[in-house]
DNA sequence: ACCAAAAACAGGGTTAAATCCCACAGAATT
DNA sequence: AATTCTGTGGGATTTAACCCTGTTTTTGGT
């Protein structure tokens, strides 16, 4: 039988070891090479030309989103499987995008991952459950504006405006009368915006508005 | 022989089910138990009472520092390796504060990680070489003003659970259902602990919670 | 071993806010 | 002419915050 020939990514030297002592315990996966950044990543896909390369996105140097997309233009025959963190399901649309097959969340079951392997070397692709659902909705809610995942173009001025002073510590009533509106108004505009955004509470609308840049730490 | 009896907490299945692979190559080291949060470590501790705990510090429901303290405090017996990411330098005093005998980076080689956990099993402290420049410049330096004047250090332990809870975006409700206590007493301690704080709303309380590193954005 | 202080726990009553459902006018689109 | 989007609100209900009070447990100190 023909193994599988693995190269796997990580900056994580333990990390990386682990995966390697894991996945040596599958009698049809071979890891043929490791690399600790997305630059190092490129060279060993072009010494080694595996079947698989288990991709790890925040790397310094290189990060996998960008070795992924070079390997996929170089040598399309390598397909990447992308390890996610924590929150990345944001990244999805960008990691499918940069040319992964699929991603698989490191919080998933050890057994997941020579499935995932075996999927995408048979051409197939992996997503995780996660990652599934975002694309189903995606897909439901119709489909045209994919790859622009950010529904922050989606919100209207006066929820842009509302989102910052809320992200800015405004209580409702405050905003009302920033704004010269009853409380009523501004609840509405906050329901809606939150809807838009599909954050359902306050910490992830904080956060949000951080990474947005629209307030700061 | 008797072995090292091993407890590996990390919230991501699979980086946890490949240090206990690579772990299971070491005769001398039998992982005993599992955890995927800092609660769920402090409970295992209890039960398994093993040699020494494999820590990571970014986790939900309870982090590694504050896992570490209550078990240095409640089992002093088990010793506490804390497994670091990045830029966690800075975090180096806490850490050592919360009463870890040690850290190591996941980015040191695999072969350390043995070394490190057969050093603080056997009482020794294992610093990695970044973690010890830092407490040299840092005693060259006076070593005057460490932890001060940041009220952080005056919340108690149920009051810094709550805040990272609460930071998480969980409810009063929720929280009570986690902590098993009622919701009055979850809003007693938000009160306490924001008023030990000077944090007067949810906003910036989360902003606080980022800078701390209690959750990340 | 004891006492005082702090911490954890929790109830009552009041006020503020969020949530859900609904409505309607004006502007832009179709 | 009809429809959708946006901004604007009301009413009713649920939920959380706030302030005050108290008990039990834990902790620290001499």
């Amino acid at each position: 039988m023909q193994k599988i020939r693995m190269l796997v990514v990580d900056d994580h030297t333990i990390v990386r070891d682990g995966i390697c002592a894991l996945l040596a315990l599958a009698a049809d996966i071979e890891v043929v090479g490791e690399a600790e950044n997305g630059r190092e990543a490129v060279e060993k896909v072009k010494q080694l030309a595996p079947d698989v390369v288990l991709m790890d996105i925040v790397m310094p140097i290189m990060d996998g989103l960008e070795a992924t997309r070079r390997i996929r233009k170089e040598f399309p025959e390598t397909k990447v499987l992308v390890l996610t963190q924590y929150d990345e399901e944001e990244y999805i649309f960008s990691i499918i995008e940069a040319g992964a097959k699929g991603f698989i969340s490191k919080t998933a079951a050890s057994s997941e991952l020579a499935s995932g392997i075996r999927a995408v070397h048979h051409g197939a692709s992996f997503l995780s459950p996660t990652a599934a659902k975002v694309f189903v909705e995606d897909f439901q809610l119709g489909a045209s504006m994919r790859g622009k995942q950010d529904p922050y173009h989606q919100l209207t001025n006066r929820e842009r405006e509302v989102l910052k002073l809320v992200a800015e510590a405004y209580t409702t009533r405050e905003i009302a009368d920033i704004l010269a509106v009853s409380p009523k108004t501004v609840e509405g505009h906050k329901t809606n915006l939150m809807d838009k955004l599909d954050i359902h509470n306050k910490t992830d609308l904080i956060k949000y508005a951080i990474r947005k840049g629209i307030i700061t730490v």
